[in-house]
DNA sequence: CTGATTTTGACAATTTTTTGACAAATCGTT
DNA sequence: AACGATTTGTCAAAAAATTGTCAAAATCAG
């Protein structure tokens, strides 16, 4: 889940933009001025900064600077109310990734939000095909064949081996599973894993009564092996 | 990896432009000043550049035209501070692929050089025409025909086909059609991809309702299959 | 302004995910 | 080896989420 921080002096706006961002599943901290803002920053780890241009003691432009001077990095969006603020401010010396100015549609903004995030976070050691026994995949068609004849998988079982294949060999409890497959905005129960490998393994193993990929570790959860 | 020579004489935005672009993976080279710039292109195999139009001791335009009159076709992105300037430097006869004026934001110029980037390895590699199954293209004249009988695409039908088949077999998330197909100063909903997929279905394929080309892929995209 | 295109929103159809019941297997303890 | 407690395998139905479809609203180009 992606953690951003909000800087806004209006309580109203920032209680709007708050519920809008959770409702997106986006963890949000927020505060109402930069000094505030600033210790956060230092203290806790984001993935976005929202960040009013009118604040009562720094000014933003002020804390984006600084924050920049440090060589904090964190993907910054300006909000302003005056269009020729912008002029100003967003000149790139300052170091701010996008800007939007108000009024602004909450569409809008989540779909800035969304493409920073997804520009900073790309996945970097992804394998994009693999094989092992008489099965292979290609993560990028979301292409799986077993002795060359297409099996088909689930979003969520592509996902699983994906996961699995990262962690050859190592076992992975079924909360584990939950945690880093699922994610931490869902909570199914740990037997949703038991009936993936059980349904994985009817697919890819020769003999799903006696898995020779998809292991079952007794108390501890299931290791993937080649 | 691409190169890109960033011309700008303003230290502090050099730096803010430099990091942010080596951050999106390119390489960057930079001067201050528009000889020292001439020089670097001369020696160097450049896939872009950037170019600041207030510079020290030659104008950026003058570069530009230099840079043309020897028949070097970099694509050139100009950049500058006053609106009133653009006016220069689009009359095509200085030969800048693009502008974007300051203010602007690091996402606007990021995904201006990824569309140039993108437009440019096109047109090395141009599917001008493609056919699949019964219909054919011509992305050039823009006409497409099924079964020779003409069928009518709209501008974003073209761009989605387009981009489909320079995609051939991936699987292609609606966010990624709308960060590629649509760009960066728009932000319609991901239904309105599968909308789009809808229609061209019922435009390109004998039997719209059961797909041979235009695949969905559950829960992750859709994927374009000759 | 008009017509075409794009975008949205509602609802239905489809697919996937999750749960829960029960059987089978495993483990530690007699 | 047998027992009981726990865990896992298995299946099918329920619940949830995604996609297909259409038409109306909004936007854009001429």
């Amino acid at each position: 889940m992606h953690k951003i921080l909000l800087i806004e002096d209006d309580a109203a706006i920032r209680l709007a933009i708050k519920e809008s961002l959770e409702s997106e599943n986006y963890f949000v901290d927020e505060v109402d001025n930069s000094s505030a803002a600033f210790n956060k920053i230092h203290n806790d780890n984001y993935d976005l900064i929202l960040l009013d241009l009118i604040l009562p003691d720094m000014d933003g432009v002020e804390l984006c600077k600084k924050l920049r001077a440090e060589d904090i990095r964190v993907p910054i969006i300006m909000v302003t109310s005056r269009k020729d603020e912008i002029d100003k401010v967003i000149g790139l010396e300052i170091g701010a990734d996008d800007y939007i100015t108000k009024p602004f549609s909450m569409r809008e903004l989540l779909a800035r939000i969304k493409a920073i995030l997804r520009r900073v976070s790309f996945d970097a050691s992804k394998p994009e095909k693999y094989s092992f026994g008489n099965v292979s995949i290609d993560f990028k068609k979301f292409v799986a064949l077993k002795e060359d004849k297409p099996i088909k998988l689930s979003a969520t079982e592509f996902r699983i081996l994906h996961y699995f294949i990262q962690h050859e060999g190592e076992v992975i409890s079924r909360d584990k599973f939950l945690d880093d497959v699922w994610g931490y905005d869902s909570f199914p129960t740990t037997r949703t894993v038991d009936n993936f490998i059980l349904s994985l393994r009817k697919k890819i193993e020769d003999n799903p009564a006696e898995p020779k990929h998809l292991i079952t570790v007794h108390k501890i959860g299931y290791k993937f092996t080649r």
